[in-house]
DNA sequence: CGTCGCATGTAACCAGTTACATGATTAA
DNA sequence: TTAATCATGTAACTGGTTACATGCGACG
């Protein structure tokens, strides 16, 4: 899915222009399974109206560039839908906060806890923010889709709350027995492994 | 956190060739916050022994290439922990499954369903891998990270397959009522929007 | 008086993907 | 006989990010 996709996706619930479109990427239900910048928006839509996917209005304004509102098209729809007929790829995920609780044990039992402190914080703001915006919405799918993201993020919450302090204690551990940063001494570090058999 | 810190990530926890890099990023624990090919993982290799934070042994294979062990070295622990101590970024995700969730009701409701089964059946086989595997984890950190992850695809799991009838309610009833591929029948579509006032 | 929100876009850059090249062994 | 596993790598491409360019009005 890529970021022309993901701006007709956008178009479909409604008009829009590039920078609002942004904020849906940003702030909007969109950000929570997809993410782009002006630098990749901007040209999706010039391609989007060329291939006759999108159309564009221009509404002048003084003393700033004219505002243009892009709608989908029929052929727009026809694109769209035939995108979503096809088998979803994999989920793409990339996550430093998992990379990081992955390695826990090596680092400072302070900072492991800010961190995943954090996190569960952004959860639960993220949670408030979904309730708050759950009355509003009339689609079916889409309140679903919002449910959806409110019941993970709450499970996720719950159970870094539940096991912050396992990690702690263990990176807590490693640090009073030395091992602490991980140095294992020499060059080629120490970790276990068998010479490798010649396969 | 690019390539060559995942690379880092993956050698701090025993020595590896790229294909066997590779094979985590696809299949072991990495999979679930990670991916990356073979076309940035060696040159990632390369450039990493380079930069004197691997380093490489060769073992000479007749009738295949030489395999090529990389160990991570004292500077590379501490690139790596640099790096973890660093405030992670916010989580990049790209699901087009998430994507079709949230336009549902513009599709068949056979597909929406199909989708969701698969969608589901994932999620409980990569539950029961991740159970199969858990006994044999001895760290901590990476025991806790497992259960994380088996504990979010266990929540949308049951999420799924609670919420699936009324997702495919929805796209029956839509196709029933005409509005069915959300054609809307001229140029510019019908959806709701306002004349754009001119901020 | 600074910085945030509105509003567009381009150009340079970089990271990562895809396809290609090579090739033996083993299991279905 | 077909496909998968092992094993490395490069070259071409693409998709997306970052930085730059412009500039006013509102808010603190």
């Amino acid at each position: 899915m890529d970021v022309k996709t993901a701006c007709l996706g956008v178009l479909a619930c409604g008009d829009a222009t590039g920078y609002e479109i942004r904020k849906q990427f940003e702030e909007g239900p969109f950000s929570h399974f997809f993410d782009a910048g002006f630098g990749s928006i901007y040209p999706a839509l010039t391609r989007l109206t060329e291939d006759g996917l999108a159309s564009c209005t221009e509404f002048p304004q003084d003393k700033r560039p004219d505002k243009k509102v892009y709608a989908i098209t029929t052929k727009g729809w026809d694109v769209l839908l035939d995108q979503m007929m096809e088998r979803p790829e994999r989920d793409k995920v990339r996550s430093a906060f998992t990379f990081m609780l992955f390695f826990a044990e090596m680092l400072p039992a302070g900072w492991v806890e800010k961190v995943v402190d954090e996190r569960v914080a952004w959860y639960r703001d993220t949670i408030a923010m979904l309730r708050d915006k759950k009355p509003s919405i009339a689609r079916t799918d889409h309140a679903i889709t919002l449910e959806f993201g409110l019941t993970v993020y709450q499970c996720a919450a719950d159970f870094l709350e539940r096991n912050k302090h396992r990690l702690v204690e263990a990176a807590r551990a490693r640090a009073a027995d030395g091992t602490g940063d991980g140095v294992g001494g020499d060059e080629a570090s120490g970790a276990a492994r068998k010479t490798p058999e010649t396969t």
